[in-house]
DNA sequence: ATAATATTCAAGCAAGTATTTTAATGTCCT
DNA sequence: AGGACATTAAAATACTTGCTTGAATATTAT
């Protein structure tokens, strides 16, 4: 069972109006966390960066990211129940590309503030 | 043991131009899938969130996410180990912030694009 | 000192995940 | 039809991670 409130620093430990304000304001990223957890794997956000780029079927992938080809899949997979890609079949071959165009502009607000890195 | 490019796929499959490309652009998001970890966790993406309009200390972020403050540590440790959020000591508390000012940019863009969602 | 409070640490559990291997689809070509 | 090829699916393994519990540390007040 977690601590409420209630049971942890009862008194004057946090600021109040403060944790009243922000408890409602957090509200406001509910349900993006998987969002972001696709771009937290190496692998993936590779793959990511890459599809926002350009359409690319598996073996493509997996041949940029010099994996297996069922380690693509996989990821591509993943990327697709997220409802993050989509595919398209053109004969033997599946393209994928990403369904959400958030990517392009999350990525580059991460690469501008990369300068400061090494 | 991974499949290589020249065991899969030999001859046609893969666009050779488009992947040479890639695999050379795709590096430029190395080293960046940690930063988005730390967003990929629906609790920590809160307390991030949190961060980006205010410092708190661990009491008040265990009570904005309803958490045990053991739990709050612990996601704080977490981002102070992976250099992204920093702390000051103040008598009994300690106020945590963030060492990196790309989330603010970050989220920005993710809550844009958050308009179709439901 | 001692007590109280805020935070941290360490061990451990339960759930999740990336990858490999092997087998199975589905599609094109002859 | 049958073979070749691109992709997917399933099972197995090894690893990671979020959280809880209970003890430990650090600071302040008495």
């Amino acid at each position: 069972m977690v601590a409420s409130r209630d049971d942890v620093c009862d008194i004057f430990c946090f600021n109040e109006e403060k944790v009243r304000r922000l408890r409602q304001k957090v509200q406001d990223v509910e349900g993006m966390a998987p969002l972001f957890k696709a771009l937290g794997d190496e692998t993936r956000l590779k793959i990511i960066f890459a599809l926002t780029l350009d359409e690319l079927c598996v073996c493509d992938v997996a041949s940029i990211i010099g994996s297996s080809v069922a380690a693509a899949s996989h990821h591509l997979r993943y990327l697709r129940n997220a409802g993050l890609a989509k595919y398209r079949r053109q004969g033997k071959m599946v393209f994928y590309s990403l369904d959400n165009n958030c990517f392009s502009s999350i990525l580059e607000a991460a690469l501008e503030h990369r300068i400061s890195k090494p």
